[in-house]
DNA sequence: GATGAATGAGCTTTCATTCAT
DNA sequence: CATGAATGAAAGCTCATTCAT
């Protein structure tokens, strides 16, 4: 009586939040039903009703365990001195933090129309905001501001736009890290190579 | 002679697709129904229908018509040298074709995942990939070709991430683009200024 | 002016019935729609309006026209002795008529709930009863009623259920016009070979 | 305990099969909707669809229930010599499974251009084939082939052809088998009697 | 002798959600 | 910890039909 069957544990949540993010990412938030999250994990649909109160709330849980690092960076680059080196520390933080959880910010990323409305939504913006507002001086000229905002948009890109670019992942990573800080670097000193 | 039961005008089939780009930028493709649509028109669904085959089938040809700028600008690339200053001038012309159908490329930024497995899908990649060849050099070290792709993509960002930094719309979309064209500059000739 | 269109003569009307018969015949009456009819004959939905008052009217229409025949045998069958001699013309000239008309009979056939309440549904049991009564004995043995049914059953059922039967098309019919006839013969005069 | 709001009981897929066999037969399967069916039944239409995956699979569920018998029939007669004792013995069974689902072939009979290409249509082809195959020898006249099939369809039509003719069910059913018989009897023994 | 534009009713199907067991 | 059965709402789509031009 213990053969066939799934891992018999009390890991179901854990489970639908996998199958749910995969699905996610995969498909979209909308074009992803709840019959088809539960057939894959072959359960019924009431059983996701058992440990997630919505759909919605699915998500949001995927959101919250993921996001976590993301907050931290942000928490922590709010203790620092806002110096060029305190601004590197962050990109490279950020940039481990996106790749770690990766299907999320990949989900996040082609699903904004959803989640925009959606109670995370706001999170969200505000995360990428207060990363912006480390990195930014609200005095710079326009262009350098643009700079920062440039810099965290290429990590982000970095995550799906260099599929067709050949090479090894990480140093994918590293070159568009690279490449942010350099950003930065131009941004918080301005006229120092111009 | 010009209340009640507008006169049946020959432009319907316009005024659906311009609420119809309304509606999908605001709320995203799959939260828009065909009936919100008519509603907002004030015409039947069955109406919609008689213009246009499908719901895809409208958003399309929306994408058809207005996408026709970005597909100039590449085809006209494809005709230059590959100069700097081709290249510059295809990130000028690029960023003012985004701003005239703006609310079209911030509906395809918002519903990535949507628009992936729609027929327009394929075309949109092949678009950006098209253009960020004609930029990038696929010799150059990867931080470089990083850099092209960041241009590209910090013009699409543009678009969007700057609502909350204040100034004159135009004069952001020129910081914008100034910093593409440094980001392109600098993966043109390398080593010119580290 | 005179080349690439239709032969534009007034034989539209006639068109439409051609090209209605052979798809209600081939897909069903429900699932021919109007758009299909008027797109095959390269006109507009509107333009069958013109013609017909309804689709049901169309389908009346070419009942009617091809029905003729078949009631014409009845109308001459009803006039003659009841002889043996009478019913084998009688089923000669109603399995020619199924014959020359096949493509609506074998719509008849395939359709009869359909069929049953249209407008045209009780005249078709009419004749079909009408037929049945001109060569049976109402006081007959009942089997040798049934022989009766069963040799218009036999010659409507050849018209379709011969196909996997080889053999040229004449000889099938001729064929099957001598099973109608024996069981006829064998209900007019019972007893005759038993 | 017995009222208002009936306590879901364990039959509603039988009961969904058997209203919808009943409307299916009476009104043609296109002319059948499934807010009927789900009225009658008094549930909603998305709980037919809790039963079954869509309309044409509670068909083919009621097809593969019913047609059960018929199948049998088949598969004993290959089994058997093929004798006239056999092929009579065929017709008998034969006759009996279709007076045992009558509705079911009732519908089949009406509705032939809808069931064609439903999945179940190849089905009932292959089935009265088969059936013919038994009792049929292929080297025989063509007179004697069409005997065979006029058989069949002679117990297909006793069905419903004789509603007209008076006298009780069982006795036509009798009178219909044993001119089925006769016409088989005919075909495989000719020149016995003419 | 026809078309262009539209309608109203209806269809099959899908979805997130509920709740007694 | 979960299921079986069902719902209410809505979606995309198709159809026969109408009517001014």
């Amino acid at each position: 009586m213990s053969s066939t069957s799934q891992p018999r544990r009390g890991n179901t949540r854990q489970r639908i939040q996998d199958v749910a993010l995969e699905l996610f990412a995969e498909q979209g938030y909308e074009k992803t039903s709840l019959r088809e999250i539960s057939e894959k994990l072959d359960v019924t649909k009431a059983a996701l009703y058992y440990h997630f109160k919505t759909k919605e709330d699915i998500l949001v849980s995927i959101f919250e365990d993921l996001n976590r690092p993301v907050t931290d960076v942000i928490a922590w680059g709010r203790e620092q001195p806002r110096t060029l080196e305190t601004k590197k520390e962050i990109l490279a933080r950020y940039s481990e933090a996106l790749t770690k959880a990766a299907p999320l910010f990949r989900f996040m990323q082609e699903n904004q129309a959803t989640v925009r409305d959606l109670s995370i939504g706001a999170t969200i913006k505000d995360r990428v905001l207060g990363l912006v507002d480390l990195i930014k001086d609200p005095d710079a000229p326009l262009t350098d501001q643009v700079r920062c905002l440039s810099a965290i948009f290429t990590l982000h890109a970095g995550m799906f736009g260099l599929k067709d670019i050949d090479g090894d992942a990480e140093d994918k990573r590293k070159a568009v890290l690279e490449v942010a800080v350099d950003l930065v670097t131009r941004a918080h000193d301005p006229g120092a190579d111009r």
